[in-house]
DNA sequence: GGCAAATGCGACCGGAAAAGTCGTATTTTC
DNA sequence: GAAAATACGACTTTTCCGGTCGCATTTGCC
């Protein structure tokens, strides 16, 4: 099954916070997990690999943070994707180019995984956070109460 | 890390080797996995995906086999993952629009999430398997030798 | 200088999902 | 009735991801 990874959400999460600050202001990563429920230890990886991406610039130190170092206009998911989980590898096949399949000798399906492959990187090089992550719709919220009424308290938990 | 599942590669092999057959002709699970070197019980089970999705044709006991059931033209990517592993569920968000997540109430990412998984959805479901599996091209025979030649025996190992 | 608040980073753990295995029933042909 | 094939469900193993912990480093402020 093919899974948005829970990094990336937080990573948009935190991104799309930070959209809204006015600019230069830092936020910490304190902030943000008490803002969004996330745990500290979780987040703080995601928002270094950002950083270490050069999507975010960090500050340490006392009333140090994160914020945004690129338009996220020039930014991808794709390259969001990458510094959060690591490169793209679609296949068991194709893994880096170097370390071969076990399957690699009578394998019949190599271009058309290729195919797929260059398909999905392109849609996720394709599309530029900002466009992503754009200004939230008027159904937003209706979307946002839909979901907390959809289900009685005890299904409250992962399928 | 977006990765396709195992399982659907043994799928888009088993259609391949089915496109180059003579129509009409069955082919067995156990012949399969001779040439693809598949164990046989897993590449079975997908084939009974697949002929449950109406994809394949099976056909019981001696002398009975797989045969594509559908032009390949006709049926998607989206169809054949779907059919393998489960119905597509890009996020936590989004399982089923039933189960809540977690995160529902303060999440600010639902309709990038959204618009993210439609994306992906619409690839997935705009791409026949005719189109992904067409004839190997001229550059595929170079791309297995290169493959096999790319890394010495001892490394043949998953990563 | 020293303390507090923040990031930076690496090692480790547990659980869920994927991959694979096993066993058995059923169907069909000869 | 034997052999060859699919059908199917329960079980085990393995891998990977999310999450945790601990400590080092940097910076601002008193």
């Amino acid at each position: 099954m093919v899974k948005i990874s829970r990094k990336v959400e937080y990573a948009l999460m935190a991104l799309q916070h930070m959209r809204g600050q006015r600019s230069g202001q830092m936020v910490s990563a304190k902030d943000l997990c008490a803002a969004y429920q996330v745990a500290f230890p979780i987040l703080s990886k995601v928002l270094q690999n950002l950083a270490a991406a050069g999507v975010l610039r960090s500050a340490q130190g006392a009333h140090g943070g994160y914020q945004i170092a690129r338009p996220l206009a020039d930014v991808t998911f794709g390259e969001l994707s990458e510094a959060v989980v690591g490169p793209l590898q679609f296949s068991y096949c194709l893994h880096r180019d170097r370390v071969r399949c076990q399957l690699a000798e009578c394998c019949n399906v190599i271009s058309p995984v290729v195919r797929l492959s260059k398909r999905i990187e392109e849609l996720f090089y394709n599309m530029s956070l900002e466009e992503l992550l754009h200004a939230e719709e008027p159904q937003e919220a209706a979307i946002r109460a839909r979901h907390n009424a959809a289900a009685p308290a005890e299904e409250l938990v992962w399928k």
